[in-house]
DNA sequence: CGCTCCGTTGAAACGGTTCAACCCACGTGG
DNA sequence: CCACGTGGGTTGAACCGTTTCAACGGAGCG
């Protein structure tokens, strides 16, 4: 396990451990578990005691919400070298949502006690701990804007911009999730999606080949976004 | 301004600072500053450099977004002991709401650099910030829970048996805001929240007399929160 | 082949917003 | 003292985006 720890230190971008010395991997690699889990299913439940948090080592992890009807938003996608489930670590309240592995996933598991320990000890830790958390709720700010401000087509607008600052070719996207999933991001539902996405392409805004999603005209996009257009 | 940050560490819950040592409270004494706000005063735009955070000494604070059309989501309010504009501390990237004095209100500031320096001192401080923080995300999760998974009245319900939760007398609630602010609070708009507070009064759930409201049927209450019964 | 899952399309229904009018309490100034 | 304007709150009718319900096509797979 210490390998591996140090593999995942030295390899991957773990934005939690960033800049930490040696010494705390090693004291890492002592008290991590590695757990695997199939496409599908549950890492935990909301309500669950959060007895420890989770960073994805491979796959792909769902958080989200669920209505009493069935119908599911989701909160965070996180993949290799995220983090999740840390704020149960700091609050006696259990998970706030469901995670989930949409893929085969494997994950690396910090129990609670050890890892309040050693954030006690260490303040390079606790800072990094701060900007994660930092960064994290400015997230759900924006989020929390498109879900209450903004209508379909802004949220879409939005997160295909996002994607696309994120996309080693800022024209040609590539969805990393389904679009049923896609629509739970957005907060809606399929064929709503479908709908937003056909107008947007006989608009000559984008164009959408299954998985794969063209840019075609930028600014539009960004006017939409902003709530400055609407749709036609 | 040493007797103040004693006087607010003695005689208001701060959950910053809570379980600090005596001789923290000198450290911030030292740093902080007071500021005053009047009524409708805003204490920060959204996108401003986050030089520093605040502390409610006395008043209350909105945090929100606005949209371009003008329309505002609340995300939080604040009252005397909490604090706000901490995230802008360990993000480089400005504030992301603005703030707005909702009353005539007085704030102690904290000025980032000092902050950071007595945080990355002291382990406890460090401690106390990140279950704030962490209880301010799960409050986050729970918002775009009802935002998203739920309609106006579900959500009302679930505001108005929070109120209910936090009142000396759980029958008699006494709104902490105007109307139109509540509206922006369940993120819709005043016509929407009258209507259904009329509805529920029809219905015999509350009884609606100004910013005074009883609670006349909470199992009701509690089954439209939880989205498992429609208003009619 | 028949099954399921995903995505798409159409028509009807719904919840919420928009727009407009109105009431009432309150403060101001003639 | 009353006329007047103002802001908060309420109500009604039309409108709009989204959801719901239903049906269908295609891809993948036993």
């Amino acid at each position: 396990m210490l390998e591996s720890m140090n593999d995942l230190g030295k390899h991957t971008v773990i934005p939690l451990f960033e800049g930490l010395q040696p010494n705390h991997f090693e004291n890492l690699a002592r008290i991590v578990l590695r757990k695997s889990y199939r496409r599908g299913e549950i890492i935990f439940m909301e309500g669950d005691e959060g007895n420890g948090f989770y960073i994805v080592e491979t796959g792909q992890v769902k958080i989200y919400k669920i209505s009493s009807e069935g119908k599911e938003q989701i909160l965070h996608l996180f993949g290799p070298g995220e983090s999740f489930g840390e704020v149960s670590v700091f609050t006696g309240h259990g998970f706030p949502a469901f995670a989930k592995a949409n893929v085969g996933t494997t994950c690396l598991f910090i129990p609670r006690a050890d890892f309040v320990e050693m954030i006690r000890r260490d303040p390079a830790l606790a800072m990094n701990m701060l900007g994660v958390m930092a960064l994290r709720l400015h997230r759900f700010a924006d989020l929390i804007e498109d879900l209450s401000l903004k209508e379909v087509p802004g949220r879409l607008s939005a997160y295909l911009l996002y994607l696309s600052g994120k996309s080693p070719d800022p024209e040609h996207l590539e969805l990393d999730v389904s679009k049923n999933q896609l629509a739970a991001l957005l907060g809606t539902i399929p064929e709503t999606l479908s709908r937003i996405l056909s107008r947007m392409g006989r608009l000559g805004l984008i164009k959408s080949e299954g998985s794969r999603i063209r840019i075609l005209d930028r600014p539009a996009l960004q006017k939409i976004a902003d709530g400055e257009t609407r749709i036609p």
